[in-house]
DNA sequence: CTTATTCCCGTAGCCAACTACGGAGTCAAG
DNA sequence: CTTGACTCCGTAGTTGGCTACGGGAATAAG
């Protein structure tokens, strides 16, 4: 992992789509985007791709998959190089603090669908939801608000 | 909780977006949904709202938070009222199983940022970022793919 | 060399989730 | 009973994240 590439770039992009599953226009809008590196095109010829570049859409992919947007990503992505360690930390800081909230509200739609199954196993019927009794009351929000 | 309302219905919907930071239109949006109820006129007046309304929108905002779409908000909201259990239980199963993956997944995240913080914060720089390292392998995915 | 795939790239369309607009009806204070 | 704020409701615009289209350039296969 640590060495490779320099010389690997064989993929074209369709090549790269299919190997990630990632839709062939969908990598070109994240290069618009900035989010993948668009390669020199050899004069004349077609851009070529490595494992770098499928290993960053699968990141990509993955984040996205666990609630950022592709400016988020796009962040992490950018902390990854990180040279300027002052910002980076405090951009990973937050960013594992929105993290931590997540974990902590999920476990409780967790423990509350748990909660439901079981009930509706033993024969209970409605009465009073235990996901909306845990959502719906006031109390704290850990900084609920922004979707996402 | 158990029993309160019948009579309760006092805030116009501008009271309700104020008290919960909900936009005003997005309530009416979530009406036209079917997300949230639209009680009757009464005769030539405006629609009044109670406590409920204030928390199942905040039930769905925090659902939302979560990473789920007004589509699953819609069925989480649907499940309570529960009086089918054989569907309710799948539908709660197949919820679980997914909040479950999203919980391990973000634990993921969890430690890389640590690691990130952790290694930045004594002088290493750049040199591979664990969360790349984490999230860009092709190995098990836990049923990543779908976006949320 | 011809022909069939791919690539390239700009532009346009699509869906979810909002957010804004505008005119007519209501309500609350003075 | 007028005035200013708010409600109603239909329609339209916006943003994020894609997905599709189309014509011309590049390989790749025969």
């Amino acid at each position: 992992m640590s060495i490779a590439k320099a010389g690997e770039e064989t993929m074209t992009i369709g090549r790269l789509a299919e190997d990630t599953g990632v839709h062939l226009e969908t990598i070109r809008y994240y290069q618009r985007l900035g989010l993948m590196p668009t390669p020199p095109r050899p004069r004349g010829s077609v851009r070529r791709y490595g494992q770098d570049a499928a290993g960053r859409l699968r990141f990509i992919k993955r984040a996205q998959g666990l609630g950022f947007s592709l400016d988020e990503v796009k962040l992490l992505l950018d902390l990854s190089v990180g040279e300027h360690c002052v910002e980076t930390r405090s951009l990973a800081a937050r960013k594992l603090r929105i993290v931590e909230d997540k974990i902590s509200e999920l476990h409780h739609i967790e423990a509350a669908l748990r909660k439901l199954i079981r009930a509706c196993g033993t024969g209970r019927k409605g009465h009073g939801c235990p996901i909306i009794e845990n959502l719906s009351s006031k109390r704290r929000t850990s900084r609920a608000g922004a979707p996402q």
